[in-house]
RNA sequence: GGAUCCGUAGCGAAAUUGGUUAUCGCGCCUCCCUGUCACGGAGGAGACUGCCGGUUCGAGUCCGGUCGGGUCCGCCA
């Protein structure tokens, strides 16, 4: 008989089918027996007499009749008439995985992440993932990009600095993109409006809860804009139609964390980071280091004054200053035409206008100190006409993160990369 | 890299100012139970308290070292 889905019993009733999944959990009551049967698309109760030789993890086939009842979740049950072991579980499950709250900390977590992924909430998480990768890719497309691939393996560094892996390629020294900014940045010279999800690997020893040393950036850039607020804007956009399709698709995983997302602005406000500075400074008497752009402290009180303020979880802080942005940022003044868009608090995207002027381009990378050897092939570029553009990158498990209010970055990562932890 | 905290059964936690046999919940094993859904009930196994050394009559607890990890900062998405 052929396989049915879980979620296809409820117009099955009164059938006898088969479902394959696996064993959640077994209650035993004398000769009543009932199974907690789990596959990809949902869950069933199945009740059996009591001499079933199968047990919790197994992965079983089950024969029975699908039966309308109150008495189970759900309102429908199996009466399971033949059971069939697939394939055993030989050991005992390191943790429980039918309570609500799985209840773990992170390294039991993440040392055993093929079971703890088993859990609904924890796959919650993956599932909305899921629905967030498609989403950027569905309405990029609908704004006009095209998707490219970059590659990772870089002959030279793209942002200079000490932060990169070096592998070693055949006969040559070679490094781990830390960003697709380069190659994104003279496509916009091919095809306008790019667009890529890809890894990035950031040799940085962080030890924080919003860090991961390889996560997957939604990177785009976009041509002849008039100035950096027509990147605002399409972020905006884009990440109101992001959390409209979260919040139309992934309603059963966001009510495991009890979350409710808020209808994103049609306009984020813009604020100057000067300015917020200054907000800061005045409404929670808190003032950001003059050594640093925007500490996290900050970031947080920016995160409390958009909320509380504007009732929006997001923010553009903009124009940052010149010391603190990578050489290709177009400056303005000792300030710069570069931007971060901030979530519940933390920094999600950061982006900009790009300089696209060849001479602009070396004289602000001598006035960075940044040499050319190396990024010949990004520099010419610029010989041969890019037109005005601008764009971001946004850190993917960031916006997970903030969104479920996970503890940590690592959570929202399947096998997450640390500065201890490279296994599984 | 700096600061700070932690390490106790498979998992999550508890142990008065150092004091006898290290406690509890979940899970596991055996038995009972025909409507459970965090099933319930009875019983049982499972820990040289990360490791090494020291102080003390006595160390899970104090000290030193070591290994492993968390958090915050720096940096960033």
């Amino acid at each position: 008989m052929e396989r049915l889905l879980i979620k296809e019993i409820s117009n099955h009733e009164n059938e006898n089918v088969v479902i394959k999944g696996r064993i959640f959990n077994i209650r035993k009551l004398g000769n009543i027996v009932f199974l907690i049967i789990r596959d990809y698309t949902g869950v069933i109760q199945v009740v059996a007499s009591k001499d079933i030789e199968a047990n919790s993890g197994d992965i079983v086939s089950v024969e029975g009749l699908i039966k309308k009842d109150e008495r189970a979740k759900g309102g429908y049950e199996m009466k399971g008439n033949k059971i069939e072991i697939i394939t055993k579980n030989i050991e005992t499950l390191p943790f429980d995985l039918e309570k609500d709250d799985i209840n773990l900390n992170l390294n039991t977590l993440l040392d055993y992440r093929t079971i703890s992924l088993r859990h609904p909430r924890v796959q919650a998480i993956f599932r909305l993932y899921d629905i967030l990768l498609k989403s950027y890719e569905n309405v990029m497309r609908d704004e006009g990009f095209i998707e490219i691939k970059t590659p990772k393996i870089l002959g030279s560094a793209s942002e200079g600095g000490a932060n990169f892996f070096k592998v070693d390629y055949f006969e040559k020294k070679a490094v781990l993109a830390q960003s697709p900014q380069f190659y994104k940045q003279i496509m916009v010279g091919v095809f306008e409006n790019v667009f890529e999800i890809g890894s990035v690997f950031r040799a940085e020893p962080h030890y924080t809860t919003r860090h991961v040393n390889e996560y997957i950036s939604l990177d785009a850039e976009m041509g002849y804009i008039d100035d950096f607020y027509d990147i605002t804007k399409k972020l905006n956009r884009i990440v109101k139609k992001i959390m409209e399709d979260i919040k139309r698709e992934g309603g059963e995983y966001l009510k495991l964390y009890n979350i409710e997302i808020d209808d994103v602005l049609e306009e984020i406000p813009c604020i100057k980071l000067s300015e917020m500075r200054k907000i800061i400074k005045e409404k929670y008497d808190y003032e950001i280091p003059k050594e640093t752009d925007i500490d996290p402290k900050g970031e947080e009180l920016a995160g409390k004054y958009a909320k509380e303020v504007i009732n929006s979880d997001f923010i553009f802080l903009t124009h940052y200053p010149f010391e603190y942005r990578p050489f290709y940022t177009m400056p303005d003044g000792e300030e710069t035409c570069g931007f971060d868009l901030l979530y519940k608090g933390l920094e999600i995207a950061t982006g900009g206008q790009r300089i696209n002027e060849y001479d602009d381009l070396i004289n602000n990378m001598k006035k960075k100190g940044v040499p050319v050897e190396g990024m010949e092939f990004y520099v010419n570029s610029f010989k041969h006409a890019i037109p005005p553009h601008g764009g971001w990158g946004m850190g993917s498990e960031r916006i997970i993160k903030q969104l479920l209010n996970l503890d940590s970055i690592k959570e929202a990562v399947l096998f997450p990369r640390d500065v201890k932890r490279i296994i599984p």
